[in-house]
DNA sequence: ATAAAATTTGATTGTATGATCAAAATAAAT
DNA sequence: ATTTATTTTGATCATACAATCAAATTTTAT
């Protein structure tokens, strides 16, 4: 039986958790620090060490708020979609459009999976891209869904979805200068349409 | 006119550019110190400094040589190949083979790329990825050649490299226990065949 | 053999920072 | 109004660690 926290407890939280995250952006994860995340949002440094454990919980805090955020975005673009195709293709015009718009979170999510770790080190990078990540559940349910409809051909679901997975995920690592969303969102709807029908 | 180093400042160098891989596979980025990869390298701690400049140095020379190794290691088998479709599946297969053989040097490079920066403070994870990098320029000359030679149709060669070095990429990040590196290959090849034929 | 150069050690120093805490300020309850 | 609980501050403490350096050891040159 926990309490609730109080709305200034959760007005404060998530205003550290988004100083966090432009902190995150800037200066990346090696660099932050409590004095960092504490002058972004223009608080003291006791007072996140009041509202968070530690350090660590900040960053895990910070870890689930961007990844709901994200998953929320996507979920409810593919839900206004009935057919599995367009479905499918709703996440990926989803999940980059999301990489174009927040740039910052993109940035601060890739700074913590590949830093931060559970209780017993094993790095995030090695644990979420997996059956407990809901975006990848959500894929898979696509292309199972697709398969069963007949929309889709034959292929194993789950290595399909690591392909597909892969391709988002490289996007968010180039650089914008050379780099043209939206042409690679149609060359990339174009490839994997070819690999499901 | 630099001259150049001892065999022993060679030999050291690699010594402990070795520890630091070992390292940063187990504890990772964020607690690696010169005490642990000097007690990996069985040196003491000042040691690492005379032969490195600093920390960052260490990490910069790691990185050269994890990069090195692997592009020498695809870059061979991709040249036993004559046909851009040969190619283009060697490319894929020697890519993941390398992952299966290497996994404490794929631990290592994404420690570092996702964490060291440049001088200027970009992360290696914002540049690295682009015409600078080896490994997409070899893949971008495999695509263009099919091109040439008309084994593959038309498409973005870019954008389809990254498509490619993306799955390649996400199946770093997979946990060995449920999943099958082999049936993965198999199924990339499927889908990439399906792509540029 | 002797001297000079290169290599190696391990203790020391300085710095950065996570965490703590007493005191102050603010808000809520009576 | 007064008391109590909550929130906030900023200085202080403890720790970890990168970097330095004088001294010791080993290697190379003469």
């Amino acid at each position: 039986m926990e309490k609730q926290p109080s709305f200034i407890t959760q007005a404060r939280r998530e205003q550290i958790i988004k100083a966090t995250i432009e902190a995150l952006d800037e200066i990346g994860y090696k660099k932050i620090s409590l004095a960092k995340i504490a002058k972004k949002a223009k608080v003291s440094t006791g007072l996140i060490s009041y509202h968070f454990s530690d350090k660590e919980d900040v960053l895990n805090h910070t870890l689930v708020y961007l990844l709901t955020n994200q998953y929320d975005f996507i979920k409810e673009k593919v839900a206004e979609r009935k057919s599995a195709y367009d479905q499918l293709i709703t996440f990926i015009d989803a999940s980059l459009a999301y990489q174009g718009t927040h740039h910052a979170h993109n940035v601060a999510l890739i700074e913590i999976i590949f830093n931060a770790r559970t209780p017993d080190n094993i790095p995030y990078y090695k644990v979420a891209e997996d059956e407990e990540d809901p975006l990848y559940v959500l894929l898979q349910t696509i292309l199972q869904y697709g398969k069963e409809t007949k929309e889709f051909s034959t292929f194993d679901t789950k290595n399909v979805s690591i392909i597909i997975q892969g391709a988002i995920a490289e996007s968010m690592l180039m650089n914008q200068e050379d780099f043209n969303l939206e042409t690679y969102k149609n060359e990339l709807i174009t490839m994997v349409t070819k690999m499901v029908k």
